[in-house]
RNA sequence: GCGCCCGUAGCUCAGAUGGAUAGAGUGUUGGCCUCCGAAGCCAAAGGUCAGAGGUUCGACUCCUCUCGGGCGCGCCA
């Protein structure tokens, strides 16, 4: 319908340029709005007002010319001229009622479009490193990033989900290093547990399951351990806590020799198998799980430096490998090879990013938490360095959701081993609200997540609100037999302009948003304009259902008003279902 | 110190590429079930859009500054 409006107004342009003789250079974008207020019409136009500038007319005079040459429509009953110069659009009540039709026989593929062309887009979001299990704080990304990519999919474009592995580098390490000294404990070692080390419970049952398949094959005493290894921090804040997990790696490696890496891979896939397990749980599908390990072993990292190094934008200072970021908007050069011959994480990273380009997406998008919006720059610079559009790349950036029992914060923290995890908070407040809490909220927005709230079946909750519309929907649908009626489709679709009533009215009007609002949600990757949505659209129903009977005896009235809550339905489902969310037929 | 994000009703947040009298939920107060699920609906009250300038026919929205909150500024990942 936008378009459509667009158009006449560009064919109306485009006659008064040549009666007129209007000298512009070039014609402003035709905005078509929706209006807020009904006295309004249903759609506004302020072409008139943007064009007074440059042709130095009177706004009102402008539109009036406008409205004049705006060749016929069916699909418009009146227009007029409001305010300063708004155009205002009545649309035929006919038109209006035709979405029901449409929404019906389109199904779940209803809002659904083919805008994105069939466009690759590459989104990786999560990525979380494989030392511990997921907690809240992966949460909402994994909720916006699959919103975000299931509503670009909804929308034409061909999506890939990607999460990276980090399976190389030191945090690993530490991990392994980790494990194996849980384990040298169960076998009776003494000693304490390094300040730097991964903490949690999920480590002792990875050493429990080590020893268990190994038996006291990989002992050795904590002695030969913690030989020459440098003291860790202590509470008065002397020694180094690095340097001390740093020389208990170098020992694991070498007294373990080739089993240290029986030690790391279980470690890894136990705990990958935990997200992936989790992530699967709470509704996210990647298409694929990408290996920084697998990247070293293909020297993708050494062919990225390779480009640099070609193109120039490569240094070396200090016995280290440097990459020239200032050159292409970063505040630093970054390094991409350490004085000790290791590549950096950085590297590693802007590897893998191109490889997103030379598999051929056309678009890529990564998702951050807002922890990393500092690295975004030195990934862009070196994106350009590599001779791509920085337009290609689009980083997303989730802030921080605090989490809230009732009035007091639930604090967490990943080394301590004391946090809520992703599937705790699962299991406490339900996948769904879980999902819908973590995007009702905008992504760039700081949010607070209350537990309590999430959990309550209750008004309170938002996610209780849509979903009960659509159960009461069905449970509407179900009373028809109970009362020997009898649904006709036909006969509903045939008898719709009988849906006068100002609840159903705006109830349509409503349903004809739906697409618009997909299409703005995904084009601008906020889903929580369509969380937003469903609620009004489920205000919309509820308050029709308690205004008015829908079971009446009067069959053409009665199929009506069936096939206008069965549209509703519909759409409620179809939006619930891009945001990851339930629609039950029960509750 | 520099950079990014944020500051809208008591609380949690929308405000749709600058547009017409600033919107929801929750909370408060008062109503609505002999009738399709009251997990619902209706009504009232509640705002100098952090503050000050500027651009514009028009600013919550854009620009500058100030104040306040979050995060980041490694040869860590």
């Amino acid at each position: 319908m936008k378009s459509h409006i667009q158009q006449l107004i560009q064919q109306a342009l485009i006659a008064l340029q040549q009666t007129d003789a209007w000298q512009l250079d070039n014609l402003p974008q035709i905005q078509i709005d929706r209006t807020r207020a009904k006295e309004h019409g249903d759609y506004a136009c302020n072409i008139a007002l943007l064009l007074a500038k440059p042709l130095a007319k009177k706004p009102r005079e402008l539109a009036e010319n406008i409205v004049k040459a705006l060749p016929a429509s069916e699909q418009i009953s009146r227009v007029e001229i409001a305010g300063p110069g708004f155009i205002n659009f009545f649309i035929q009540e006919a038109a209006q009622l035709a979405i029901v039709q449409q929404v019906l026989s389109q199904g779940e593929n209803f809002g659904h479009s083919t805008l994105g062309a069939g466009k690759t887009v590459h989104i990786e979001f999560v990525s979380s490193n494989p030392t511990g299990p997921l907690h809240v704080g992966h949460g909402r990304g994994a909720a916006y990033g699959a919103a975000v990519a299931d509503l670009l999919a909804a929308v034409g474009f061909k999506v890939h989900r990607e999460y990276y592995v980090n399976d190389a580098g030191r945090q690993m390490d530490i991990l392994a290093t980790s494990v194996w000294l849980r384990y040298l404990a169960l076998l009776g070692e003494q000693f304490d547990f390094p300040r730097n080390g991964y903490k949690g419970d999920y480590v002792k049952a990875i050493a429990a399951k080590l020893n268990q398949q190994v038996g006291k094959l990989l002992h050795k005493s904590a002695q030969q351990v913690f030989a020459n290894v440098p003291s860790d921090e202590t509470e008065a804040g002397q020694g180094d806590k690095e340097a001390h997990i740093d020389g208990l790696i170098v020992n694991a490696k070498r007294l373990l020799g080739n089993d240290y890496r029986q030690v790391f891979d279980l470690g890894l896939q136990d705990i990958l198998a935990d997200i992936r397990e989790d992530l699967a749980g709470f509704g996210l599908i990647y298409q694929q799980w990408f290996s920084e390990r697998s990247l070293k072993e293909q020297k993708a990292v050494e062919h990225c430096i390779a480009k640099l190094n070609e193109a120039g934008h490569t240094y070396s200072q200090e016995g280290a490998l440097w990459f020239r970021a200032t050159n292409f908007g970063d505040d630093k050069d970054r390094v991409l090879v350490r004085e000790n011959g290791e590549f950096t994480y950085f590297a590693a990273d802007i590897a893998y990013h191109l490889t997103k380009f030379e598999r051929g997406y056309e678009q890529v998008i990564d998702v951050f938490g807002a922890d990393h919006h500092g690295y975004i720059p030195r990934v862009k610079a070196a994106i350009k360095a590599l001779g791509y559009n920085a337009e290609q790349i689009k980083f997303l950036i989730v802030q921080f959701a605090v989490l809230y029992r009732g009035a007091e914060r639930v604090q967490m923290s990943t080394r301590s081993g004391s946090f809520v995890t992703l599937r705790e908070l699962r299991e406490e407040v339900g996948n769904d609200a879980c999902r819908f809490f973590y995007v009702m909220r905008k992504n760039e927005q700081h949010m607070d997540f209350d537990l309590e709230l999430a959990k309550s079946q209750s008004s309170d909750n938002p996610v209780y609100y849509i979903q009960y519309a659509h159960a009461r929907i069905c449970s509407v649908l179900g009373q028809l037999a109970e009362k020997h009626l009898l649904l006709d489709e036909t006969l509903g679709l045939s008898q719709l302009q009988l849906l006068k009533e100002s609840h159903e009215q705006a109830l349509i009007t409503q349903l004809t948003r739906f697409s618009e609002v997909v299409e703005q949600a995904a084009l601008s990757y906020e889903p929580h304009q369509l969380a937003q949505y469903l609620r009004d659209l489920a205000n919309d129903f509820h308050t029709y259902y308690n205004a008015h009977q829908f079971l009446v005896a009067e069959a053409n009235l009665r199929n009506a008003r069936l096939c206008l809550i069965m549209a509703t339905r519909q759409v409620l489902a179809n939006g619930l279902k891009l945001l990851g969310v339930s629609a039950p037929r029960m509750m």
